[in-house]
DNA sequence: TGACAAAACCGAACAGTGTTCGGATAATCG
DNA sequence: CGATTATCCGAACACTGTTCGGTTTTGTCA
């Protein structure tokens, strides 16, 4: 069976649309690297992908419209960072480390990306219903090897969040490109796991 | 001796600027709780102080002049409000708890507030060196109390404003209102101070 | 190939922003 | 009162996101 002609138009149309889609977005990031997030203009937008500013709102209903596409592409390259660590190896002191720190890693990359993914800087963005499903579905997994690690309960998780959502936060925005914060890490996760009684240590690894 | 005209002139038209220049920060933070920090609009809040937008220009020199003068109030304000709670009294597990619920409750209290003088949230504003200044003087109190806990160094003090400021970040974004993380608080400062080993807990006072 | 339909693109405009400038108004002084 | 000075505002500039109508380009069909 041959496709029908009309479907081959589409698919031709289609491709070179979202390739144009995926080139504004990628200027986009470059853009907002250079001018902050918050500094994204559409017109500066379009000049540097060779348009107008009118054009971009066929590729995209709205400025927040590029920023939510922004966000579900963030979130999704959080998830291939994160995905050999969330594999169901035996959960230790050790490797839960690991995955924190891979995790600022990812954070402290790209502030730019911070910002959008994980604070709420952008004056009128909220990401949309589909876009959130993706960020809840990437931070899942850390929950779920929190969970693998023994520690059951809405109140650690909580202080898990808060006490690395702080360290991480800190170190962004009092220390950027240093490793002040970074450096507390794994010295926090054994205090946190120490505290709720979690993987204890080997004997005699104390301090 | 009697003041000169002239200087009884300039005090009441002094008096006068100063007087207008408090009700347009006054104004602005109703503005600003109405519609966000950064919807903060010179036309609208000119326009409720029953001015034009020009004619803010020669009490402000920016917008950004304006939230700075918010920023250094804020500051004054956590000052005023943490005073009492930074006198030499006898630190103890529980006082401290004390200061830190005190601080957490100021920082709920009003998120916008919260939002200038903690987040990075208005897009080109940084507070000028005065007003920076008072927010240094205001939180080296909190940086004094926890010497007094015997609790020194740099990673100690780091980790404590990350901790803590994590936790109260989650709560205002993530809880506005409720107070999910903020039943947190005394665990968080067990934990670390048990990690730390300063102010041991009465014997049998474990959990 | 040429005609036709649809998609892509853009110029102009609208309403909004922060800010500046020159002149009008009001308050204070000798 | 007249003169001075502080106060205030209308108009304008450069910028923003966004919409509309029309032009240009593209792809497909007879």
């Amino acid at each position: 069976m041959f496709e029908s002609s009309e479907t081959v138009t589409t698919d031709r149309r289609q491709l070179r649309r979202e390739s144009t889609r995926s080139e504004i977005l990628d200027e986009a990031w470059a853009l907002c690297r250079d001018v902050g997030l918050a500094g994204l203009s559409m017109r500066e937008l379009a000049k540097r992908v060779g348009l107008r500013a009118p054009s971009l709102y066929s590729y995209f209903d709205s400025k927040d419209a590029i920023y939510d596409a922004m966000f579900r592409q963030g979130y999704e390259q959080l998830r291939d960072h994160m995905g050999d660590y969330m594999g169901p190896q035996p959960v230790t002191r050790e490797r839960l480390k690991e995955g924190v720190r891979h995790y600022v890693e990812f954070c402290v990359a790209d502030t730019t990306r911070y910002q959008l993914l994980f604070q709420r800087t952008i004056p009128g963005f909220e990401p949309s219903a589909e876009s959130y499903a993706v960020a809840v579905l990437a931070l899942e997994d850390s929950s779920r090897a929190l969970s693998a690690a023994g520690i059951e309960g809405d109140a650690a998780l909580d202080m898990w969040t808060g006490l690395l959502s702080g360290l991480t936060a800190q170190q962004i925005s009092n220390d950027p490109g240093g490793e002040r914060w970074i450096r507390l890490l794994d010295d926090a996760i054994d205090m946190f796991l120490d505290h709720y009684g979690a993987l204890p240590r080997k004997k005699g690894s104390r301090k």
